[in-house]
DNA sequence: TGAAGCAATACAAACGTTTGTATGCTGTAA
DNA sequence: TTACAGCATACAAACGTTTGTATTGCTTCA
């Protein structure tokens, strides 16, 4: 016995159809506005509904119906700032759609993602968004029910809706080599299947400007703070350090910047920083963070937008949402030698 | 017709007894390992589960059953670091108790509040977690729902978890007492019930300290970062400016903070500036905040703990959990006049 | 040999809602 | 008066799972 304890169910339709004379079916007619019922009926309906504390029991409606009208959204870490626009287009737009939207957070664990899609598809929801998802594509591929899925920034998915990171990525580094930097550190973020775009723009771009790519400029962030801290050192042990870094997120970025002003290293003055994702304090900390922004909001509307589509068995083209913008604040400046 | 497309049930109990020669309730105990289907057959049938790509139906299930297993979070606003670890807790916890965890986010909007409720007792879920709720205690005392409902932070509720909000902010004001500081500015959050602790502490701190309470010095915070930067100007705006601002939160402070050196105000050297919650970034910003600490995850654990027992009928005592923590930093020091 | 006991499984009802079809009723036109 | 609409409502089956009870077939012991 670890359940929580028995609830009754207070009220039903049984009960409303007894106190209003009529059969239940009426009463759910009634509660759903059909015009096969007379105003009055109705009418009475909906007071005795009101009136008796009626809360319709999902269970046995999605069980007829086939069909919960819930969208589950499997989100590796709500703390970020990162998602809460795209959460919000989500939801915008799913209201449009008299859809409800339900949220589970897996904290960037794959098992917690497994789980996460397994009680929305237990839950028979009509949809399910994944931004930046965990699991493997195959994974996905061969999930035991036909549920529209729509992953977000994922691009080898079948069903997804992307920003173009690649792009957001590279005019950053356009942006650290017009400046005049040759050295540039490259933040990487957990392994994963579809997380490439950023470290391919960084090399694209390094490529471009006719520069080698070396692997001791590659670091890695976890998520946390501590993790910003433990690049600071790494960056700082090496023997020729680079005069600009390119963070994995706004998050990193900022703890990065607190982390060398900690060991007496000036930012933009000895080491630029720039980050991704213009998160609110990106504005806010000193100096102020050179980063990127995506449409967030837009591609929340858009994943909804899409998902409908698919749920009603088209298979529309992969919808297009605009470019990220690089947004220039005073973390990032010349490189020191270029300034001499 | 505006919902997502028709969903077949891939695959039933009844599929699988049919495969396996059995009845479905064979199946069902089978699946939950009762003692009374043998071993062989149980293995049979867990094997073509798999096989088939079963997955439960938990409509059919909850209908029941009258238990869904899920506790819902009505979280206010999913994107402030402070719940993270609320969040955490509770995740935690409720799998120590085989309860799984939805979210839904209200944006801190009360009918969007509401909304969430009612669709967490739609879904007839085994207990809801609200924390820092925006509707009226009687909203919830007549819910039409027998649902064990824990609230966090909200002492006027009947079943709450909470730490001493009075306590914490108490001790902020003290720190900024002994300081010297006489004339401390106050940001309020949006108005609602339950959410007086901070201002009831900031007003006895100074009864306590022999001073004055003066409306001028009371300013709003609505959550968003232009908020902030209004309650610089308005701050600025007074003949007598306070020498110290006690923010609303730690996005609030830390907006604050930016705001007035964008002004030309040195913190803490014209204004010292201290937060509530001890975000992740308070440390990070320049100056790193001070501020207060709240033991979030055990609030998260406790509530769980706390609903559980609600749930098994018990009422157990309010539990108790740690003190809030005063983290001084480097945004506060002695006000412009006493360092004279 | 036959009753009792037991293990393994089958049967059937129930959970609350929805929806296609059937029924009863009223009013109108032939 | 009868037949036919058409309106308002009732009936009944179904959704997938769970669970108390009934049934079957064996073994065991007197």
């Amino acid at each position: 016995m670890n359940k929580l304890r028995w609830q009754p169910q207070r009220t039903t339709i049984k009960d409303i159809a007894k106190a209003a004379n009529v059969d239940p079916s009426t009463v759910t007619r009634a509660l759903q506005d059909s015009p096969r019922v007379k105003a009055a009926t109705r009418e009475k309906i909906a007071g005795l509904a009101a009136e008796m504390g009626y809360v319709p029991n999902m269970a046995a409606r999605t069980l007829v119906n086939r069909r919960s009208g819930l969208v589950g959204v499997v989100i590796p870490d709500m703390t970020n700032p990162f998602f809460a626009d795209l959460g919000k287009g989500i939801e915008d737009e799913a209201a449009k759609h008299d859809l409800r939207i339900l949220i589970n957070d897996t904290r960037g664990v794959e098992s917690a993602e497994r789980e996460a899609v397994n009680l929305f598809l237990e839950l028979k929801v009509d949809g399910l968004i994944v931004p930046m998802a965990r699991c493997t594509q195959q994974y996905y591929d061969e999930l035991p029910a036909a549920v529209p899925i729509v992953h977000v920034n994922r691009d080898d998915a079948n069903y997804h809706v992307s920003c173009d990171r690649v792009e957001g990525s590279f005019m950053v580094m356009q942006h650290l080599l017009e400046l005049g930097h040759r050295r540039i550190g490259f933040v990487r973020g957990p392994a994963g299947p579809g997380r490439e775009p950023k470290m391919f723009a960084y090399r694209q771009a390094l490529e471009h400007a006719g520069l080698d790519y070396d692997p001791d400029l590659i670091f890695t962030f976890d998520g946390t703070l501590s993790s910003s801290e433990r690049v600071a050192d790494q960056l700082l042990a090496l023997d020729e350090r680079p005069s600009a870094v390119f963070g994995w997120n706004d998050v990193n970025a900022i703890g990065l910047m607190h982390a060398l002003r900690d060991r007496g290293i000036r930012v933009p003055g000895d080491i630029s920083i720039a980050g991704h994702d213009d998160i609110q304090l990106a504005g806010c900390v000193d100096p102020p963070l050179t980063t990127v922004a995506w449409p967030m909001y837009e591609l929340g509307q858009q994943s909804v937008r899409y998902l409908y589509g698919l749920g009603h068995g088209k298979t529309p083209k992969t919808p297009q949402v605009s470019a990220p913008r690089l947004i220039i604040r005073q973390s990032t400046g010349g490189p020191k030698a270029a300034r001499r």
